[in-house]
DNA sequence: GACCAGATGTACT
DNA sequence: GTACATCTGGTCT
């Protein structure tokens, strides 16, 4: 598979500031497209995956999303904290989901990381993953099982290295017209905010993978 | 390939 | 009690 980068550099990547989440949040999940998903944890180094895949929730008018109409519970409330942040949550009684929190306090909107390619450590997810080898981060139970994330990681700043997570840019930029929009996936209950464009899909050719 | 059932815990009604 | 921002392994083509 690709491994772009050298793994002794890899934990060097800066985060990505925090301005970069405070933006609308359909911006943010389109820039976060070909951004590297770094995980550092003391048992096992470093994990990167190239983002591929993600999905924009509005918050409080977005009937899909956990905070529509306002919804503030223990589970959603870091969506109403600061942009930057991680939103780690339990789905199906055995998956996790990644968000990061987008926009602002009080603006309760995030973009759902859905799946991405292996860049570093790739035979440490095929562990997580329980020895699979093919399909390991393409969706977003997948992508938390290989990058070891659960609710303890939950509220974590993606700003900072100290949490062990946290968003980088190495230079590489999707072509506009490589990026789909498409449906989210999921949530056909949400009347017509099931339709709304806001899952962005990148399909990268090997090429596109190097800066 | 497509399709389906089952697994499972939590949030919320 | 019900639904859920999912995935896997089985069956069938």
């Amino acid at each position: 598979m690709m491994h772009l980068r050298k793994p002794g550099m890899t934990a060097q990547y800066e985060p990505l500031r925090r301005a970069f989440y405070q933006r609308p949040t359909v911006d943010v999940a389109q820039d976060l497209l070909g951004k590297l998903l770094i995980r550092r944890t003391e048992e096992d180094g470093v994990t990167i995956l190239r983002l591929t895949e993600v999905e924009a929730y509005l918050g409080a008018g977005d009937r899909a999303c956990h905070t529509f109409g306002g919804r503030r519970t223990p589970r959603t409330e870091v969506m109403w904290g600061q942009a930057g942040f991680a939103y780690i949550y339990f789905v199906y009684g055995m998956y996790h989901c990644l968000n990061v929190v987008t926009v602002g306090p009080g603006e309760p909107e995030a973009v759902l990381v859905r799946g991405g390619v292996p860049v570093t450590g790739e035979a440490l997810m095929v562990t997580r993953r329980g020895g699979r080898r093919r399909a390991l981060a393409d969706g977003p139970g997948k992508l938390c099982q290989a990058m070891a994330l659960t609710r303890e990681q939950n509220g974590l700043d993606l700003c900072s290295r100290g949490g062990g997570l946290w968003i980088a840019d190495d230079g590489v930029r999707p072509s506009i017209e490589k990026i789909q929009r498409l449906p989210r996936v999921g949530i056909a209950y949400a009347g017509e905010a099931a339709s709304w464009p806001l899952r962005f899909v990148w399909s990268p050719r090997t090429r596109d993978l190097r800066r």
